[in-house]
DNA sequence: CCTCTTTCGTTGGTGACGCCAACATTGGTA
DNA sequence: TACCAATGTTGGCGTCACCAACGAAAGAGG
């Protein structure tokens, strides 16, 4: 690998994107194989954690586009992991539900996940670890009102 | 904003990308204001930093596939801010060096940049965002040898 | 010298994500 | 009642990462 500019290395916001593009492909190459995307995984565990829920509420719990969330689940009945529900209280909401069929794919995928976060921390110490995910955590939270 | 489940704002992986889509977005919105995308100032950079190279050495410095180091270049040779030569010692090669347009344009971009920075880091007192940048270094290159 | 392999530029795709505009249906509100 | 807001849906777009294939040219090994 040639050297990199230190015009880009330098740069957090570099760090962030290039760091983030390994984790995508580790995530994604493990979701692939059990033929899933990381958009299925967000709803799944969405589902799960909080139950039944309407595709916008889902959206929004999972910074997910409206339009993004109707394909996923589109998808996600096809394979039978969730079930699509009119909602008797509200005309437009369609009440989502998880299948059992939908509980085991999420834990396949957690349990590939939990691989993804070793491999992607790699060289980082415990304690490292967890000051990376603490910063994180802070700059998240902080994007996510202003 | 609705709660986001535990599952995904516990993983590295998920901080990660999510705050490099924040990242990306402020980025590309400086960037849109020059009428610029990411791939070019990767390319600008590396010209200015390294001088006059060929378009495959472009894309191993700046992480970039060689097909989009072409459309990348196109585009900046449109606008005057690369030239492409024909290499005399060999055919194959193109030269591609940056010109005084070019040189101008990267500047505008690393002032937009700089303002990124502090908005991405935005509630961050300095010492954490050197360790920030400091444990992300260490991931990145990391995974760009394994 | 002649193969075989590698590199280079180029074309033409694909996929994942994030996002936007528009529309009809339905709820809530003034 | 008239107006506004939310929902699901369709169809589209931009950025970035990546892949396969090709011809031209260079390099390596016989």
């Amino acid at each position: 690998m040639e050297e990199t500019p230190a015009r880009l290395t330098a740069r957090p916001s570099w760090l962030l994107t290039q760091v983030a593009v390994h984790a995508h492909r580790l995530a994604s190459d493990s979701f692939g194989e059990v033929g899933a995307r990381g958009y299925h995984y967000r709803i799944l565990a969405a589902l799960d954690e909080f139950g039944v829920a309407s595709q916008a509420e889902i959206g929004r719990r999972c910074s997910m586009d409206r339009s993004d969330v109707v394909a996923a689940i589109n998808e996600l009945a096809a394979q039978g992991f969730v079930e699509r529900t009119p909602d008797p209280g509200d005309r437009r909401r369609n009440m989502v539900s998880l299948t059992k069929a939908g509980d085991q794919q999420l834990r396949r995928m957690d349990r590939a996940l939990d691989k993804v976060q070793d491999d992607l921390l790699g060289p980082l110490p415990a304690e490292d670890r967890q000051t990376l995910t603490r910063l994180l955590t802070r700059l998240l939270t902080h994007h996510q009102r202003g």
